[in-house]
DNA sequence: CACAATTATATTGTGCACAATCTATATTTG
DNA sequence: CAAATATAGATTGTGCACAATATAATTGTG
């Protein structure tokens, strides 16, 4: 047997597991906000700086149009932001917190704590997480 | 400003993103075979030891039946595995590999080696990175 | 300035992920 | 043994991800 295909010695596995069971623990608090993972990372850029273009969050998140377009209108129905068309180039669109949206903050303050401690690693460990996560996906 | 609320201070996104992205590697190395990333979990597990059931499957790749029977009926479809009800209990569904998903192993088995190179990390680095990961998955 | 190339976003289609619910079969228990 | 309970898998519906393509606006170039 080829070890190397084992599923228990893949890397990327674990990698995609653990991602899979972090938005898990995130869900309850996000459900209190009525946000899905992604809508709360939409959010957390919008909060440190209002008006982004698609574009621009895009960039941040490593998402297309094609995820962030429908996503963004979900978030507009729910009045938590607003997309409007640039009036100096036509084809960009600009999303901006709406007052409910900056209104929510406030609640999400709390949720990066609760889930260092839902996730129940320590603070070294975290920070070696975070370090080697990013570290590969800076290539 | 809570600089917890920064995206880049946030321990999940990276792994969020780092998942994405190295499905995103996988990609060209899938595609040769016509696997997506979660059929080709499936296959690993089936080429270790075949004949597995639907919940089996599921307690290993930490998915539900809402995904895998869709994901395994696709499979079915594609004449890699078949899926046979149990005579024993007429409620399990009983996984098998076909000579045609035998045969991919073969091409699979440079996959492990082509995904280290393409994920340009070191030897310690990638065990790290398995490992604290690892670690995290088991709470 | 016309037209080609580029850019920003939208659309379409496929395949997960997962909650909630359903169905059929098996097991437990009074 | 019959009714209650549990279990395995299927179904339905929503929301990502992402490839491929389309559309419209802008920019570059002859």
């Amino acid at each position: 047997m080829n070890n190397l295909l084992k599923l228990e010695n893949q890397v990327c596995f674990p990698l995609y597991a653990l991602s899979r069971e972090v938005t898990q623990l995130y869900r309850p608090f996000l459900d209190d906000l009525g946000l899905t993972y992604p809508q709360y990372l939409v959010m957390l850029i919008l909060w440190e700086e209002n008006q982004q273009t698609v574009n621009q969050l895009g960039e941040k998140l490593y998402l297309d149009s094609g995820t962030l377009t429908p996503l963004l209108k979900r978030m507009e129905q729910k009045r938590i932001i607003t997309r409007t068309r640039s009036t100096a180039d036509e084809r960009v669109v600009i999303i901006s917190v709406t007052d409910i949206g900056e209104k929510m903050k406030e609640k999400a303050t709390c949720i990066p704590a609760k889930l260092v401690e839902a996730l129940g690693l320590s603070i070294d460990d975290l920070n070696q997480l975070k370090q080697i996560v990013t570290k590969a996906l800076k290539r």
